[in-house]
DNA sequence: ACGTTGATTGTTCGG
DNA sequence: CCGAACAATCAACGT
């Protein structure tokens, strides 16, 4: 264990009593570097303690103990240490400082020490802390020193490599270093810099400003030669170091980091004057001679800090991927969804004064055409000033959608209308038909990703705006609706993955999602789409084209009753109530028959209204108010 | 390669 | 132009 060598040996005890004091002692009485007894907290050994008993480092044989411990007193004042008598008392004095640090007894410590720690910081001569010293941690000098031997340095070389409170940057004056010290970390930016981007080193060169005036000052040297007179490339080391977003889940650090963190405090406590290295060395002996159990602590707490991390990452990435646009665009009601403007482009009319808050979002004015699958929540608002249709889109994470609609759209766009363009009796599958193959009807599953893409997007509140499009909406309204009972079908239907053809006596879904294809190629949009459906138009039985639509109606989520869907309940009777009229709300006029809809509505006005109204009711109460329209 | 901390240096930006 | 604020870098070591 302890080697017939002229080790020092540095005593750390460190004890980890069974308590919940979550501190590190680090005790001693003398040393500046772990000198007195004090307490250091250490938040991540909850219940350990350490106790650091003072460093004594082994000076010349001549040296008495007290000598060095002295000395280090002094090296720790910050004033006395810059008392150049050292130098007159050991400048020529060799100091072999071999540093022993040796595995102890874990075990030794019995109650206390058993589950703990001890390292023990001492000198070979038997110290006091020799009565019981849990562990030793052997440190060759090697180690700490750098050399392959023991050997005798000198004060300056304590300086440069130990430090360890003989570091001649607390012996002497900064403005008493030697120039090749002063330079010594000069150089460092500079080089540095010289692996920069090639851009720094160009405008450096263009700016032609050689150096700071500090720098310079301080440094003899004409640095900006060395800069320009830099030969070859600067190796790519650096690597372009791509911005991270400051909401970014940070990745948990490793158990040593952690280790680090805790203890080097308690180190630079003792011994404010500790460079990072000394530091680093000695956090790294002090981990190599802790136990299994108190790594183990720190491999916990690494373990859990990995897991929120990784939670906290997929939420990010949902939220990145997200790109949650909320946004108002106006258009044509003959022109199509998948022409979005520009952001500049067409300004709003605004029917309501002002947005009272514009959608503020992490990311600039979206791009509205998604670079990836994504769900576009459309909800098609009544006809405004000069014709146009207001179009409130959300898009969704395509890996929100639910499983049943994780079609490979390539690129596609996965339009959810609302409800109210479906018919009484089903769904326009003459528009859905009109798809291209990839059409999907989905029902609240679809929405409840998008209130979930929405609400994960922390979008500001639903604000009044879009109520104020439709004042012949009361919002008391789907309250007055909900007193309709739920469809029984649906909740009869068979389990998951049961893909059931809708049926007239069902429901329709409350919303149906269509996947556009590519915005290239997107035709016009389903809810506006003026394009004329077949006039024979086969009845729901017969819809069931070759193409792959799907009508997921088990994703039906029976115990959720939202208003759109007890909106749609209350919509069957009127729509089969022998007084012809129209659905919307507010509507007096009769029913028309089109082929878009069924004899409900008078016009694609109130299609559309209806359609945005249901929607925005569902939405409002759905996303626990989480989402806002823009309009 | 990246994390630990803190000192140092350089750069950017606002007054 | 100056100072504040911020970013980059370095040290030793472990993961």
């Amino acid at each position: 264990m302890h080697t017939q060598l002229p080790y020092c040996y540095l005593f750390f005890f460190l004890q980890f009593p069974g308590g919940n004091e979550n501190y590190l002692a680090i005790s001693g009485t003398t040393h500046p570097f772990l000198s007195g007894a004090e307490t250091f907290h250490t938040p991540s050994l909850g219940d350990e303690e350490f106790e650091i008993p003072p460093i004594a480092l082994d000076a010349d044989p001549s040296l008495a103990v007290s000598d060095v411990v002295g000395h280090f007193e002094d090296l720790g004042d910050p004033v006395t240490a810059q008392d150049t008598s050292f130098s007159a008392q050991y400048g020529v004095q060799a100091l072999d400082i071999p540093v022993g640090i040796s595995h102890g007894l874990m075990e030794q410590g019995g109650g206390l020490l058993s589950s703990g720690l001890a390292m023990d910081l001492d000198h070979p001569m038997g110290t006091q802390y020799n009565a019981n010293p849990p562990v030793t941690i052997d440190v060759p000098m090697t180690d700490l020193m750098g050399h392959t031997q023991l050997t005798t340095i000198d004060q300056s070389e304590l300086s440069s490599q130990l430090g360890l409170s003989l570091g001649g940057g607390a012996i002497l004056p900064p403005a008493a270093q030697s120039p090749e010290e002063r330079l010594s970390p000069a150089p460092s930016p500079t080089s540095s810099m010289q692996e920069e981007e090639p851009e720094e080193i160009r405008r450096q060169v263009s700016t032609a400003k050689p150096v700071p005036v500090a720098s310079a000052a301080l440094t003899p040297v004409t640095v900006p030669t060395v800069v320009l007179d830099v030969g070859k490339k600067q190796k790519p080391t650096k690597k372009q170091k791509k911005k991270k977003d400051p909401n970014e889940p940070q990745k948990p650090v490793s158990a040593y980091a952690l280790f680090f963190r805790d203890t080097q405090a308690a180190i630079k406590g003792q011994n404010p004057s500790a460079t990072f290295g000394e530091v680093s060395k000695i956090v790294a002996s002090m981990w190599d001679s802790l136990g299994e159990e108190q790594k183990q602590v720190y491999k916990r707490k690494t373990e859990a800090a990995k897991k929120e991390y990784l939670q906290a990452l997929a939420a990010y990435r949902d939220n990145q991927e997200c790109q949650t646009i909320v946004e108002t665009v106006e258009l044509d009601p003959v022109s199509s969804l998948t022409q979005p403007p520009a952001p500049d482009a067409a300004p709003a009319p605004s029917p309501a004064p002002t947005p009272p808050t514009p959608p503020t979002l992490e990311s600039p004015p979206p791009a509205v055409i998604p670079t990836q699958p994504t769900v576009v929540v459309t909800s098609a608002t009544g006809p405004q000033a000069a014709g146009q249709t207001s179009i409130t889109k959300i898009i969704i994470p395509k890996q929100m959608l639910p499983p049943s609609l994780a079609v490979s759209s390539q690129g596609g766009v996965v339009t959810v209308i609302p409800a109210a363009v479906m018919t009484s009796r089903g769904i326009q599958l003459s528009q859905l038909q009109a798809g291209t193959g990839t059409t999907q009807i989905v029902t609240r599953s679809v929405l409840a990703a998008a209130a979930a893409a929405a609400s994960s997007m922390h979008l500001p509140r639903l604000h009044p705006p879009p109520l104020q499009q439709m004042p012949q909406q009361p919002p008391a309204q789907p309250v007055t609706i909900l007193q309709q009972p739920p469809p029984l079908q649906a909740m009869q239907q068979p389990p998951l993955q049961q893909k059931v053809r809708l049926n007239l006596q069902q429901p329709p879904p409350p919303l149906q999602i269509k996947i556009l294809p590519p915005p290239a190629l997107q035709i016009q949009p389903l809810a506006l789409r003026t394009e004329e459906s077949s006039p024979e138009r086969p009845g729901p039985e017969l819809r069931a084209s070759p193409e792959p639509v799907e009508m997921i109606t088990a994703d039906v989520v029976p115990e959720v009753e939202s208003p759109m869907h007890v909106e749609l309940v209350s919509e069957s009777p009127v729509a089969l109530s022998p007084r012809p009229r129209c659905v919307r709300a507010g509507c007096d006029n009769p029913p028309v028959a089109n082929s878009d809809w069924d004899n409900e509505y008078c016009s694609s006005e109130c299609v559309v209204k209806h359609c945005r109204d249901v929607f925005l009711a569902w939405l409002a109460s759905r996303s626990s108010n989480n989402v806002v329209f823009v309009k």
